[in-house]
RNA sequence: GGUCCCGUAGUUCAACGGAUAGAAUAGAAGUUUCCUAAACUUUAGAUCCCAGUUCGAUUCUGGGCGGGACUACCA
């Protein structure tokens, strides 16, 4: 790696001007802002303070040996204001083009034998997914992906939530009102067909608690008492007996959900090494909380309930075992941790959750450390930031959310009507075409969500549509698609770039590839996406600014125009290879 | 009340403590005999306030002001 080499040649040369060994943390190397002479910089004022001299005296000296000594990398230096900034050699960047401008893996990394588990996506089986969900699902995939290209074994996982009160609150509502009606009746999508009887719950609900409030009852003691609250949470017991009735039509209206989301899933690109059921998963914990009352990390109350003290760290007191012997949210999740590493043999498990549950992650965390578990530092939170409207946060029970069927319906409607305007692929089939409107519209959305830092929230209105020009998914698409046609014309034929001299645009497309996978290591250290896209849109820049000033396939010499459809071939393979890790699909024609 | 997070162009986002705070949109003005104008070029526009640390602060510290999340024997 250049940055790489550069520092070493620097160390080398302080260590020879002022017998200086400098560590990692002494300098540092960045990469010349543009509006300067040179390819790396070098920040003099650390060193500076460390030599006791002159950031300028250091700079002169340094830039001076580097260039005697080195001259097979550096051709050049200019100091300016504490700056030595770096001018590297021509060919170092075209031997670097000549050698991997056919390598689709091209800064990815070979296996490290590190196993990661994501979990993500997640969903409650009550109601369709919105577009929170699908920023935690376009994120989990993701990370998954990057993690993967530097060298991780990665298993995906979701968990379930498909049971509970929710779902009780559906079950109820449909018997009362639905009539027998079904998906295939009404031909509505299963997912949001039991979301609709989870809505129109709590409006029985709220209609029930006003009559009570009514009749002057108080309103803690009204939502207490509504009959149909009650209804439901007696089928809550029910399921937890096994009811036979109960059991039959909470399975019939999973399937309806599950038949809905593996529609979306299926349009989204999604998929799961493992997924896991939290009807399967809500007893485990049980046994761990034993374990910690005899180690006394747990205590147990009169009234039998047992608990964490974790006002020392910070936090409160939390409950994990019910007075009734029955585990909560957090018993299970200390549960389902271990089994996730027991099953898979896992070094990390990353949990893809958005920042409202912060706190519970944390207790889970410490929870884990606190008994002493093997696995707990491996233990990680990727908290993103919720996706919020203008008004505010996205409630699913006051309908102030958006829908993700209808998000993605709106947006391959809008890559379909901006190429029909445009009118270029005019010989493409209908089943192409379809496919086309599905990469650039979902390609735009994915791009969307996963163009900012994941730890922030993000405000998105529906008023304004997803953009398709500028930093976005189609933009870099359209890219791609421009090189391929260059490349369908111009083959690339065996001629040497070797020797090439470079233009200013040429080499800054080259310095930049070089940085590719730099900026995949940066990536999955941080686990952001969002560096990604940032790398992929400049890059996609550079090269959009270089191919409208020099003309590729009529160059003016063979030479140069074999340089440049390597390069353009380069440029679409890091464009494809990393737009892939966001999971967006790169179209060769638009 | 307690804990945590966030305040950057009109808007949506960038900036390991580093050079003149970048982009994208929206605004203004241009570019098509030639490889796809979903592109390119030019232009105008911002760090919530007050201190402190530092050669250097959007970034770190303290104090204001403003916004949000969490704080269930729900999941």
């Amino acid at each position: 790696m250049l940055s790489q080499l550069i520092r070493e040649k620097t160390n080398a040369c302080l260590e020879k001007l002022y017998s200086f060994k400098a560590a990692e943390t002494d300098f540092q190397i960045n990469t010349t802002k543009p509006e300067f002479v040179g390819d790396y910089t070098v920040v003099l004022f650390s060193l500076a303070k460390k030599l006791s001299r002159n950031p300028d005296q250091i700079g002169n000296e340094l830039g001076g040996a580097l260039l005697n000594n080195f001259s097979e990398v550096f051709k050049g230096y200019n100091l300016i204001k504490g700056f030595l900034n770096l001018e590297v050699q021509d060919s170092f960047f075209t031997l670097m083009l000549e050698k991997n401008f056919q390598d689709v893996c091209f800064g990815k990394s070979p296996m490290n034998g590190k196993k990661v588990m994501v979990e993500y996506s997640s969903p409650n089986t009550n109601k369709p997914l919105h577009l929170g969900h699908l920023r935690n699902n376009f994120l989990g995939r993701s990370i998954a992906e990057i993690l993967k290209a530097n060298g991780y074994e990665t298993v995906k996982t979701c968990i379930v939530n498909d049971r509970g009160i929710h779902i009780c609150k559906s079950m109820i509502a449909w018997q009362l009102f639905a009539n027998g009606a079904t998906p295939q009746s009404t031909g509505i999508k299963g997912d949001h067909f039991v979301g609709d009887y989870y809505v129109k719950f709590n409006d029985a609900y709220k209609k029930e608690v006003e009559e009570l409030v009514a009749k002057g009852k108080s309103k803690d003691a009204a939502e207490k008492e509504a009959p149909i609250m009650k209804a439901a949470q007696d089928m809550l017991l029910d399921w937890e007996k096994g009811e036979s009735k109960v059991m039959e039509l909470w399975k019939k209206m999973n399937e309806w959900v599950y038949d809905g989301f593996n529609v979306t899933y299926t349009r989204i690109g999604s998929d799961f090494a493992k997924t896991y059921y939290e009807s399967n998963t809500y007893l485990l914990g049980r046994d761990t909380v034993e374990l910690g009352i005899q180690k006394g990390v747990f205590y147990k109350k009169e009234d039998g309930s047992v608990w964490i003290d974790l006002t020392a760290d910070g936090l409160d007191e939390k409950l994990v075992l019910r007075k009734d012997g029955t585990s909560v949210y957090i018993t299970q999740d200390i549960g389902l941790a271990q089994l996730k590493f027991q099953e898979f043999g896992i070094d990390k498990s990353i949990y893809v959750i958005g920042d409202e549950q912060n706190y519970h992650m944390k207790v889970l965390q410490l929870i884990c450390k606190k008994l002493g578990l093997p696995y707990a530092d491996g233990i990680q939170h990727l908290s993103y930031g919720m996706v919020e409207l203008p008004t505010g946060k996205m409630k699913s029970r006051e309908g102030t959310v958006v829908d993700a069927d209808d998000i993605i319906d709106e947006m391959i409607h809008i890559a379909e009507q901006h190429t029909q305007e445009l009118g270029k692929v005019k010989e493409f089939t209908n089943e192409e075409l379809k496919e086309l409107y599905d990469t650039i519209g979902i390609g735009a959305l994915k791009f969307f969500l996963l163009r900012v830092d994941p730890k922030r929230k993000m405000i998105f209105d529906p008023k304004e549509s997803i953009d398709f020009h500028g930093f976005t998914g189609p933009f870099i698409q359209y890219t791609h698609a421009r090189i391929k046609s260059i490349l369908r014309k111009y083959p690339i034929a065996s001629v040497s770039v070797e020797k090439c001299a470079l233009e200013n645009d040429e080499k800054k497309i080259l310095l930049h590839l070089e940085n590719y996978n730099q900026t995949l290591a940066v990536a999955a250290d941080s686990l952001d996406p969002s560096i990604i896209a940032n790398y992929l849109f400049q890059l996609a820049q550079f090269f959009n600014s270089f191919y409208a000033s020099h003309s590729i396939g009529n160059a003016e010499t063979e030479e140069k125009k074999q340089l440049r459809l390597k390069i353009s071939k380069m440029v679409s393979m890091v464009l494809s290879s990393g737009m892939e890790l966001l999971g967006i699909k790169m179209p060769e024609k638009m």
